[in-house]
DNA sequence: TCAATCCGTATC
DNA sequence: ATACGGATTGAC
């Protein structure tokens, strides 16, 4: 046994197992051979309950609380102190606050390590970039004090409402730069691949190419790690990234970035499921930082925010606002169809096809938002509307490209020779338009239009200033030079059907992010939304008032007492292993149990509490998982699943 | 009386 | 989870 580390003898470490009821530290002795290699923050590997298992050295001290022997450390990785104290402190917060264990999220924090980019010398520290000097966010209101307090090293808090048209990449980019010069660091996270590449391209102008780094994923381990790397030796002060860059170790951090938080994207879907914008809420919170939370959307979390104190609000009067915005049309069921055969197969509305018409003739492309990628996604019986599945998997069955034969969405089998299960009709009609299928019938409609698509399959990022149709699903719509002369949103009734209660928030989410792209009303810029017009969400994108569809959600949720005017958890699994966890729960005074209910194979049954009672619930159903874990681990299949605030409620 | 097995508990 | 210890059970 070698002989235990003269100073700082005791290591205290996080071991790498999510097991509710192990989820605090451990101590272990520093053998004197990894006295300056076991180092706090550095990966080492421990003996643990009889097998080795992975740990981060959280700090080095004298002595340990512990009554018994210290085993020694088995083995240092590195000395790399990869896990930042601060990064440290967020993850054992978000754990908290999602009922989750530290493990769980260091795991999402930390990327795999990899030896031989950390062996490479490392390169030299970027400068830092001057103030910006022409600063975007003064037209406004709110946006000179969030600079000014940028500037200042203060930790301004923003919920940030997007002027239509204008160049948010450059405001946040503007806004990094701010802060930048100070000296302090900046954390940016955007819901998807093409908004990072926006804001790269914006940060590259600004700042310059060396002064960030994008954080990914697919950029493959080894490039991922030597940015991250970077970052974490203080060479890079400013990271960008989807999801995981919001724990991106950018010292003495002074702004995080939380760039259209209503997206679904921003959920992780790994346990325990924090969402990216309170990750950096708590982040700003713990580090004192400012923060900016927005989109041309307003989430109601985000409003929520504003309505606690914790943020004010940054938008354009409603004169600017309309000055900028496209004027929009509503046509509703009761249009008037084109009278072009082609168009109206398409179910395009006259005012939608004239104003297509106007827009190429004066040279500008057109896009056209429509809810579902593929050519015909969802296929149906003909007489009696059932919906088509899969004789072997029962997965939807769809149409490719050109019509034909429809195959499995799930196993890809072909099914030629399909029969209606429920009343024997060998007929199929289509139940959805895909984008494939749209583009294909409105380019009948224009010929001579170069017709181009842009879906999650393969996204384009930019279209240039000239006449083109360009079909495009949700949030994978291009960025036109100079702006679409016209805008068309179809099929917008299936987005509003959805049995959600997000479904207008989510919806007005998806036509701003469309319409934004368009250029003003007093340049021709035109949107059409095919929905009734009495909707509150088709009403918001009129008046261009994503604010006002917010506080009127937040209302709504505060009467039905549904997040975010609530905490609320979601317990899920067997009926015993529910009623046992709700058993043992010492739940915060004033906490509501809904159900438990049938759900899927199980149980689900709902706690909600207020706000402020959000920690004692998360902590209160960690602490009785605990119990579970450590008396009934043996029995396998009894597994809960909690979550807190989910998205989905039914 | 001893070994095989079960159950509960700690994991540094 | 997994390893260990103490109690319990069963066979000689």
């Amino acid at each position: 046994m070698a002989v235990a580390a003269g100073a700082w003898p005791v290591a205290r470490i996080a071991v790498d197992v999510s097991l509710p009821h192990l989820d605090r530290t451990f101590d272990y002795a520093v053998p004197a051979a990894l006295a300056d290699l076991a180092v706090a923050g550095s990966r080492v590997r421990v003996r643990f309950a009889g097998r080795l298992v992975d740990g981060f050295v959280l700090e080095r001290v004298e002595r340990s609380e512990h009554i018994g022997k210290l085993a020694p450390i088995a083995k240092s990785v590195s000395a790399e102190p990869v896990l930042a104290p601060e990064i440290a402190a967020l993850a054992r917060a978000v754990a908290d606050r999602y009922a989750g264990s530290l493990a769980d999220v260091l795991r999402l924090a930390v990327p795999p390590r990899h030896a031989r980019v950390e062996a490479a010398p490392p390169g030299t520290a970027a400068q830092a970039p001057p103030p910006p000097d022409e600063i975007g966010w003064l037209a406004y209101e709110g946006g000179a004090a969030l600079i000014a307090g940028l500037q200042a090293g203060a930790a301004p808090r923003a919920v940030w409402q997007v002027t239509p048209g204008d160049d948010w990449p450059l405001r946040i980019a503007e806004a990094a730069q701010a802060t930048l010069a100070t000296g302090r660091g900046v954390v940016i996270v955007a819901p998807d691949h093409r908004d990072v590449a926006r804001l790269e391209s914006a940060l590259t102008q600004t700042i310059g190419p060396e002064t960030f780094r994008v954080l990914s994923a697919d950029l493959g381990p080894a490039e991922r790690y030597r940015r991250w790397l970077a970052v974490r030796r203080g060479l890079i002060r400013c990271a960008l990234g989807s999801r995981s860059a919001g724990f991106a170790p950018v010292a003495d951090i002074g702004l995080v970035v939380c760039w259209d938080d209503g997206d679904d994207l921003h959920k992780e879907p790994r346990a325990p499921y924090p969402h990216l914008r309170d990750v950096l809420v708590l982040r700003a919170h713990l580090a004192g930082a400012a923060a900016v939370v927005g989109g041309h959307a307003v989430s109601c979390e985000s409003l929520q925010l504003v309505h606690r104190g914790w943020a004010t609000p940054v938008a354009a009067n409603r004169v600017v606002r309309r000055a900028a915005a496209p004027r929009v049309h509503v046509a509703g069921s009761d249009a008037d169809l084109a009278r072009d055969p082609a168009a109206r197969a398409a179910r395009l509305p006259l005012v939608a096809w004239e104003a297509a018409r106007r827009a190429l003739a004066a040279g500008a492309p057109v896009l056209v938002q429509t809810p579902r990628a593929g050519y015909q996604p969802a296929l149906a019986c003909d007489s009696c509307r059932t919906r088509c599945r899969c004789a072997h998997c029962a997965g939807p069955l769809a149409r490719g490209r050109g019509g034909g034969v429809p195959s499995c969405g799930w196993c890809g089998r072909p099914a030629a020779d399909w029969t209606c299960g429920v009343c024997g009709s060998i007929r199929i009609r289509a139940a959805a338009t895909g984008s494939r299928r749209t583009a294909e019938e409105l380019g009948r409609s224009f010929p001579g239009v170069q017709v181009r698509t842009s879906d999650s399959g393969q996204v384009l990022l930019t279209v240039a200033a000239a006449p083109a149709l360009v079909v495009a699903t949700p949030g994978a719509e291009p960025v036109a030079a100079g702006g679409y002369g016209a805008v068309l949103l179809l099929d917008a009734g299936s987005v509003l059907a959805r049995a959600d209660l997000r479904a207008s928030e989510e919806a007005l989410r998806r036509w701003l992010a469309a319409a934004a792209l368009a250029k003003p009303a007093a340049d021709g810029g035109t949107v059409v939304l095919m929905a009734e017009s009495s909707l509150a969400a088709v009403q918001a994108l009129v008046r261009w008032d994503p604010a006002g569809l917010a506080r009127r959600e937040l209302a709504d949720r505060a009467a039905l007492r549904f997040p975010p005017a609530v905490r609320m958890a979601v317990i899920d699994g067997t009926p015993a292993a529910v009623a046992e966890l709700l058993a043992a729960a010492v739940l915060p005074p004033g906490a509501e149990v809904l159900g438990p209910v049938a759900h899927h194979e199980g149980e689900r049954a709902l706690v909600r509490v207020a706000t402020g009672d959000g920690l004692a619930l998360a902590l209160a159903l960690h602490a009785a998982l605990a119990v579970r874990s450590a008396r009934k681990a043996r029995k396998a299949g009894e597994a809960v699943r909690i979550e807190l605030d989910p998205l989905e409620l039914v």
